[in-house]
RNA sequence: GGUUCCGUAGCUCAGUUGGAUAGAGCAACAGCCUUCUAAGCUGUGGGUCACGCGUUCGAGCCGCGUCGGAAUCACCA
């Protein structure tokens, strides 16, 4: 039985024996500060009003009903209006050998419900920054958190494969490319693309000021500027699938597809379905049809089609252009709608910036009165910026921090520090190189994964490559310790698979109830999208491992019932502990 | 101006549905390697939880207001 479940019948069951049933009121049970004595806590506070007698009173009584009527709980303290009680260690053993019994211990079973989680999204005109690290880091954990809450997940990437961005890049590789190619030059196929975006833009910029020096309003200049109207006429032929364009919009997005993989793959994200934009961004359209039908929608003169949000407290929204083009929320709206009829989803999660968070208000507004009532099951899991020390991430200044640079500089210095401490000396090449990529980007996504996603934050690349203190190395650190020693203790033949039954030590009984906690960590982590719950509870029970490690011999006790286990409690420490950091993609060494 | 979000130690951040004396890490200082990995451990100092009022037995958390910051309010996506 959960032990939560046990705790809340005991003491519910007590108070109803003592003041007669309760009328549908929550009883109030944590666990014991740390400060205190105890296990868990009641709060008798709300149970004055039916008990008649002052708080020290109310939780005596209680403390010594429940004591006296239930073997596992073996005693109880009062302070102010708190009744600390404290289990036998019996009932904690118990507890521990049903966890280290289930293989899957802190996944719920199978609730079928469907999750579509879509993330990444990237435009096909650039290399992916920092800002993408975030939402694909937290797109990747969330679906990982979710599965094991039960839920099916789908994860899913929109890419932004068409539109006048890309036609930049196309336009200034035809101009100034010179027939360049990934190949030709060894880039990176993204950052190929990227460098030409870079190069439309210089050209850009010169002669829109060439023109304003010859005395155009800056508006002006910028619609009259002869390259941008190239690159509108490109998407113009585009549109029209003219064959050489096609062509080489599809060599280049081929290119910058094969960059993102790379990326991706280092960063340890993927997807279970790729949509296009070039695919999707006719849909919608029918949905706008049918919201004029009912009345939801109204044309204006100029056949565009709104919708008026002012009585909702927001503005009037356009949902199809004059000539009958779409814009991004009519696609919206309709790739939303085809990915619940087509998938039977429950709940769809989108992973995207907060600058959007007006859009999806929008969105979720627009399909509620148009009578869709999944519209209520759509999720914006909304991120903040991430900020550098010297200020925000501009693209056309060069303070953008590019995604593959840092991965490799990560890797670089985790495995610079190893050198430095000697901590590789008896590895392979080939092992080095693996664990200071796993210990680098364990550093980053521990980092970045331990905010609170709709926080802005900061990134400071020097803090994000100290491996000290609450980052992601420390609890990679703690697991490759634990391994260490269950090598040497197989190594020595000690069996601890079996039951024992060695009293605890005050900090073997902490690292059990911390144990036991697992389980609600990863639902509450579910149920708020919020991988820094998760990243928060690793913490906690390294740290806590850690400082029993230091004080307490595990291979050297004597005691052969004590010392087994110690062991046990080891393994599952390493088990949870990995089992957490699975959920937010980082891997973690056997040994480092 | 409207909408949404943020404001917690010098810095970066936690703080579960309102509960006990608000927590970590970094930085500073003082200890700890003859003993299972010192990427570590132990200790010290550091706070008007932006401010005010309200609800409550009880507010960092809930409500109202003020101040400060961010995003957004495009026939861009």
């Amino acid at each position: 039985m959960k032990i939560e479940h046990f705790i809340s019948e005991t003491v519910t069951r007590s108070v109803e024996a003592l003041y007669g049933k309760a009328e549908g009121e929550q009883l109030q049970i944590q666990k014991t500060r740390k400060e205190f004595e105890g296990d868990y806590t009641l709060v008798v506070f709300p149970l004055l009003r039916r008990s008649r007698k002052s708080p020290e009173n109310t939780a005596a009584e209680i403390g010594e009903y429940i004591v006296a009527h239930t073997p596992e709980i073996k005693s109880f303290n009062v302070i102010k209006g708190f009744l600390n009680l404290t289990f036998e260690h019996s009932f904690w053993r118990a507890r521990f050998a049903e966890i280290c019994t289930d293989t899957r211990y802190g996944e719920a079973p199978a609730s079928g419900r469907t999750v579509m989680i879509e993330y990444s999204s990237p435009n096909t005109n650039k290399p992916l920054h920092l800002g993408h690290v975030r939402n694909n880091l937290l797109g990747y954990s969330v679906a990982r958190i979710l599965q094991a809450n039960g839920h099916k997940v789908i994860k899913a990437n929109l890419v932004n494969d068409r539109g006048i961005h890309i036609c930049k890049s196309m336009l200034a590789w035809k101009l100034f490319g010179n027939g360049e190619t990934p190949a030709s030059t060894g880039m990176k196929g993204d950052h190929l693309v990227g460098k030409y975006y870079v190069e439309f833009d210089k050209h850009y910029k010169a002669q829109i000021s060439e023109l304003m020096t010859a005395g155009k309003s800056e508006e002006e200049a910028k619609k009259s500027a002869p390259i941008f109207q190239e690159a509108q006429e490109m998407l113009r032929k585009w549109e029209a699938q003219d064959p050489d364009i096609y062509a080489l919009w599809q060599m280049m997005n081929g290119w910058v597809y094969d960059g993102f993989d790379v990326t991706y793959k280092a960063l340890g994200v993927d997807f279970d379905k790729i949509y296009y934009e070039s695919q999707t961004y006719l849909l919608g359209k029918s949905l706008v049809e049918e919201g004029l039908k009912k009345g939801v929608f109204f044309r204006k003169e100029d056949h565009s089609v709104w919708i008026d949000l002012e009585a909702d407290g927001l503005d009037q929204k356009l949902l199809l252009r004059g000539d009958g083009t779409s814009v991004y929320m009519t696609q919206d709206l309709g790739t939303a709608f085809r990915r619940f009829e087509d998938n039977k989803l429950d709940d769809m999660i989108y992973v995207v910036g907060n600058e959007q968070n007006y859009h999806f208000q929008v969105l979720k507004l627009i399909l509620k009165k148009l009578g869709y009532n999944w519209s209520d099951h759509i999720t914006h899991l909304s991120y903040g910026m991430v900020e550098l020390p010297e200020g925000k991430m501009k693209s056309r200044e060069g303070t953008v921090v590019d995604a593959d640079e840092l991965i490799e500089k990560m890797v670089q210095t985790a495995r610079e520090m190893s050198d430095e401490l000697g901590k590789l000396n008896d590895c392979t090449e080939e092992e080095a190189n693996n664990i200071a990529t796993m210990v680098g980007l364990g550093a980053l996504k521990y980092f970045i994964l331990k905010v609170d996603p709709k926080k802005t934050m900061l990134f400071d690349p020097r803090e994000s490559i100290d491996f000290n203190g609450n980052t992601g190395p420390f609890i990679q650190y703690t697991h490759a310790r634990i391994r260490s020693i269950l090598r040497k203790a197989e190594e020595a033949g000690i069996d601890y698979s079996l039951p024992v039954e060695a009293d605890c030590l005050p900090e073997e009984i902490e690292l059990i109830k911390t144990l036991t906690d697992y389980p609600n960590v990863i639902a509450a982590a579910g149920a708020d999208f919020a991988p820094s719950i998760i990243s928060a509870y690793a913490y906690e029970l390294a740290k806590l491992f850690n400082g029993y490690y230091h004080d307490h011999s595990i291979l050297k006790e004597e005691n052969t019932a004590v010392r087994q286990m110690r062991l046990q409690l080891a393994q599952e420490v390493a088990q949870v502990i990995q089992h957490a950091m699975n959920l937010l993609g980082i891997n973690v060494p056997e040994r480092m």
